[in-house]
DNA sequence: AAAGTTAGAGCCCTTTGGTGA
DNA sequence: CTCACCAAAGGGCTCTAACTT
């Protein structure tokens, strides 16, 4: 009656259902100490005779054992998890990225959680404070920085400057703070390039959209490509501001063509998904996009080349920008490799005929 | 000399750098037993006395603090995780429903890890596998599943049946099994009634786009837009076979438009980011994409409104869906909220004068 | 006797001495 | 002396049972 319902084989261990086998387990089973099964199983360096090996993996494989995660992480100190931070993750710039880090993860054998920070910094600063509590090996901050921090951005700076403390790897993108790694992404050259190029293809009056002012993404592209597009003798007319989404784009864009916007303007998008969505207030303004109204952005997500006009942009090598997050927070001496940015003409800045 | 370099009034725990604190150094700060710690810290029903409650917590602010997620697990024996695979996170159909899923674990005070299957069966069951070890509360397998196993599914299989033995939560996509808690995305339906408005419209002549033949999605959506299509009058001419992704829609259309496509025909992709892989071959081809050559896809992902012209599409509410997945890992008694697609005309298809 | 504290066993695993062949 | 095993302590936490006031 101690036993209610068992099959004739069952196991006498506690978990007959609802728990998952243990090493206990397999090394009852193979008939060997927990230290054996353990240095079979989960990896060590001291050695196994060969039968005692095949006992217990023949053991593991009957009783369907895995080794249990947490407790190895605990035993051993260290959990082999890289947690991520994105703004969004339905937001293809953060896709790419997130793509990158899940791939160097992987060839780690290491777990990435992904938590959304929905660009709110409180949020951003609780989320930081709970993934601290994984102990993950590294902690990747891919959600925009700001130049002047709110109070809860150094909420947010202060439970990760917490977590460096003890040892955790924190990977910022942009210029980080002297401590922590981060991954340089050249935005001020590669706009400056776009504000140069665009410049020589005869555009002189150009409306950009940003994000607010202090984010610093946006704040490098805006004045790269000033620096680029003055230098070529064009001027930004307008600023408008708003945030990286396409919803931003429509928005300023309707509010700039309801102000009157002059053919042969170019107008330039702090992203692409917020050039994209300029885009569609334009053609829903019925103005023309190219010859009438030029548009540029910035990432080159893979969108860009399928909206017609195909969007003239800077290439971001995102997925190659994860990947290198990722090493940043393995690799014991680590050195960003290149990332090339390239400028990308295409049909929405066809240029002005002179 | 035993204590190099250590301000004065370090703590004497073994933790001077390198590990966070533990509730144990928390506990000795504020003078209290661990039980007591873990009570105020932790969660618990029992109650701690006001004057306790307040030591404690500023000892545990001042040291640091946060709870080893790890080590709460392995006492508890479950861990606040849930772990998502999906076959590719940078493309939007599945970067939607990560945040529908990751949207629900934050109300939760859950934590996702993110696996990504490259849609390589074999990569899959690896995966499940090595995601069974961190005994996360649900798993959401968010890749294509087909409909005749290969041996690699069967992998995929064993293990995820291994995984629920043990309490675990299994959550698919489509048909699942019996057994498996799945959300199921009408694509039958939503493809029928896509065919019928198109066949309305007065197209007679298709080429569908597929993924290959097994792949249920995909089946369903042709089966579906077929006896839809038929119903209406119309025919599918010629099935092409490739994936889901951007590339194969180029590849089929492109060899489709070798073999010669007639003005009038309709190109229904499988997926949104076909069909538009499918407008770019079109467009290359110097063909119109319209009163030429109409497409629609399905999916609705958020650039197919931004592609000129708009894609005719099936709305699936695809962070709803990853939402919906979520709540099916979690909730005791779940049943699927309605999940209800729409078929989007857009200008792609025009449709043909008569 | 109620209220709230504490000691200590237990969760699953790793790792280090020890020890017998 | 190796070699290869095992026992046992330890890691950070939870939770029950016993104890204090």
């Amino acid at each position: 009656m101690s036993q209610p319902e068992s099959p004739s084989r069952v196991r006498q261990s506690r978990h007959a259902r609802g728990a998952a086998p243990t090493l206990h387990d397999v090394a009852r089973e193979a008939g060997v100490s927990l230290a054996t099964a353990s240095r079979v199983l989960n990896g060590s360096e001291r050695k196994v005779a060969e039968s005692f090996r095949e006992r217990v993996e023949q053991a593991a494989a009957e009783l369907g054992y895995t080794a249990n995660v947490s407790a190895q992480a605990t035993a051993r100190g260290t959990s082999p998890v890289i947690a991520l931070l994105v703004a969004d993750i339905a937001d293809p710039y953060f896709g790419l990225i997130a793509a990158g880090v899940a791939r160097g993860a992987d060839e780690q054998g290491l777990v990435v959680t992904i938590a959304i920070t929905e660009r709110d910094p409180a949020r951003e600063a609780r989320i930081v404070r709970a993934l601290r509590g994984q102990r993950p090996q590294g902690l990747i901050l891919a959600a925009s920085r700001t130049k002047e921090p709110t109070d809860s951005d150094s909420d947010t700076a202060r439970e990760l400057a917490e977590y460096a403390r003890f040892g955790g790897r924190v990977v910022t993108f942009g210029a980080g703070s002297a401590e922590n790694r981060h991954v340089e992404i050249d935005n001020r050259a590669g706009a400056e390039e776009l504000g140069r190029r665009m410049a020589a293809l005869g555009y002189r009056a150009a409306i950009a959209i940003a994000a607010a002012e202090g984010v610093l993404t946006s704040d490098e592209r805006l004045a790269g490509f000033r620096a680029g597009f003055e230098s070529g003798g064009g001027a930004i007319d307008r600023v408008l501001r708003g945030d990286f989404r396409r919803e931003s784009g429509v928005q300023a864009m309707t509010a700039a063509l309801a102000e009157g916007v002059v053919p042969g303007t170019l107008v330039f998008g702090m992203s692409d998904v917020v050039a994209i969505g300029a885009m569609s207030a334009i053609r829903d303004a019925g103005r023309e996009i190219g010859a009438d109204i030029a548009v540029c952005g910035f990432d080159d997500v893979p969108s860009s080349s399928d909206v017609t006009p195909a969007l003239t942009t800077v290439r971001v090598p995102l997925s190659e920008v994860g990947y290198q997050a990722f090493r940043a927070t393995v690799d014991a001496d680590w050195e960003q490799a290149a990332l090339p940015l390239e400028v990308t003409v295409r049909a929405s800045t066809p240029g002005i005929p002179r």
